[in-house]
DNA sequence: GGCCTTGTGCTACTTAGGTCATTTTCAATA
DNA sequence: TATTGAAAATGACCTAAGTAGCACAAGGCC
């Protein structure tokens, strides 16, 4: 076995999950990873350093990395995204190769397989075909920036923290996922707003039964209870 | 003369201003012009149907247009973007072909250039070497939208209606542009407020001699001061 | 065990910005 | 010139959310 063939048996699920790369054959896969290799960042590692960005683009095998920024005046965080297994960076910086102002920070211990940037667009411009790929998955990260915008202006704290919730449970096992160990003010980050504030509505949802609280955990408990929740709130907008 | 050099020669200025294209010698926009007609749309024209942009990419060689979101709850309106000569749309849709769920307005008499999706795919794909210039094209979109969440977490209203005159004036005449002629209202619209508090926001401008109003008007009269406002405005968020 | 950091829960306070209602101004057009 | 509708000006009010502060709990670690 040659590191390739290493790397994708040893990363099939990650990588199938990988949607900027959806629809790579086997044999594309290994022909691109023969590129590849893998790296650990211990969790809390933030990574400052922007050039790392220019020069090498990531794919996550396992954990959770926040991209995120600071304003300057007030100091405030915001998370932009939070970054797991499949997911991919620094793609603005692929896209147009210019230094991409925010900081990315370890959430866990995390593995990542690293390419380096010239490497992954010579790829690209010897199999243009995936080009299309990459419009489209460029399309969609733009609609989700885009409807960021929309619920920033359309809507109160109340409303975007019972969206993050419902939109971070899993399916089959009904439990919270993603950010179900996260303190508070991880949370209030991910919605742009402020530990206390969060804290607050937390409360009101634990008081009616909705959800259990405890040290960096959130729990599910009602679903149902959660949607009239969000209806209620949608209500009070008119 | 055919119908895509009559069209060069009449647009070739907006042509050259469009960034998307950036890159393209002559010879390539003539071959690209032959799959394009030009369009006329009257001030005022509302375009909902999202089918249109499904099937149709346009470049504005005159006049405004903007692209916004109504919230259905609220009915709350937010302009994502004011669109003017040299501008395209929808790329969204050209980028995944997905419908995009936001609403457009004629703010001028406008002339756009349209061409059929799937045209100016195929055009693509003929041409691969243009889809870096699409991607790095898709990645300043993606910036500006990012800057854009981040302007509505960090910053109040008075910011980021000083950023929003600052950043239209003119740097040769530093006369307002794009945004002069537009009532309070739709100045609110581009930054996520309500006309009453922009109204009184642009009232304390008018008081400082920043600017001057009137109806359907915003002058800048100093930009000197207006910078000022806004270190004012950064301190004060410490 | 005891120390120390980090997170939580809760209170009281402040304020920007949204909302509403009324008056005034302006410009188009009959 | 008179009429009318839209936009602007303005003031009063309300509330969500940000801020500050503190006590307490949990957990890690020496």
């Amino acid at each position: 076995m040659n590191s390739a063939e290493l790397l994708f048996s040893k990363y099939e699920a990650s990588l199938q999950s990988c949607e900027l790369f959806s629809e790579l054959q086997k044999s594309e896969w290994l022909d691109l990873l023969s590129n590849f290799h893998e790296e650990k960042w211990t969790k809390e590692t933030c990574i400052i350093n922007h050039q790392k960005f220019l020069f090498h683009f990531y794919i996550i095998t396992s954990g959770r990395i926040k991209m995120y920024n600071v304003d300057e005046l007030s100091n405030k965080e915001h998370t932009l995204f939070l970054l797991k297994k499949g997911d991919v960076f620094d793609l603005f910086c692929l896209l147009d190769g210019v230094k991409h102002n925010v900081y990315y920070e370890c959430i866990d211990n995390i593995r990542v397989l690293a390419i380096h940037m010239d490497q992954l667009r010579e790829w690209l411009n010897k199999n243009p075909t995936h080009y299309q790929h990459f419009l489209s998955y460029t399309g969609k990260m733009m609609r989700s920036l885009e409807d960021n915008v929309s619920q920033l202006i359309f809507t109160n704290i109340a409303t975007r923290l019972l969206r993050l919730l419902l939109s971070n449970i899993d399916k089959k096992s009904n439990k919270l996922k993603h950010i179900n160990d996260l303190p508070n003010k991880e949370l209030a980050y991910l919605i742009g707003s402020t530990r206390a504030v969060v804290n607050r509505h937390l409360q009101k949802l634990k008081k009616n039964g909705s959800i259990k609280i405890a040290r960096n955990k959130v729990q599910i408990k009602d679903i149902k209870l959660l949607l009239k929740e969000l209806e209620n709130e949608n209500k009070n907008l008119k």
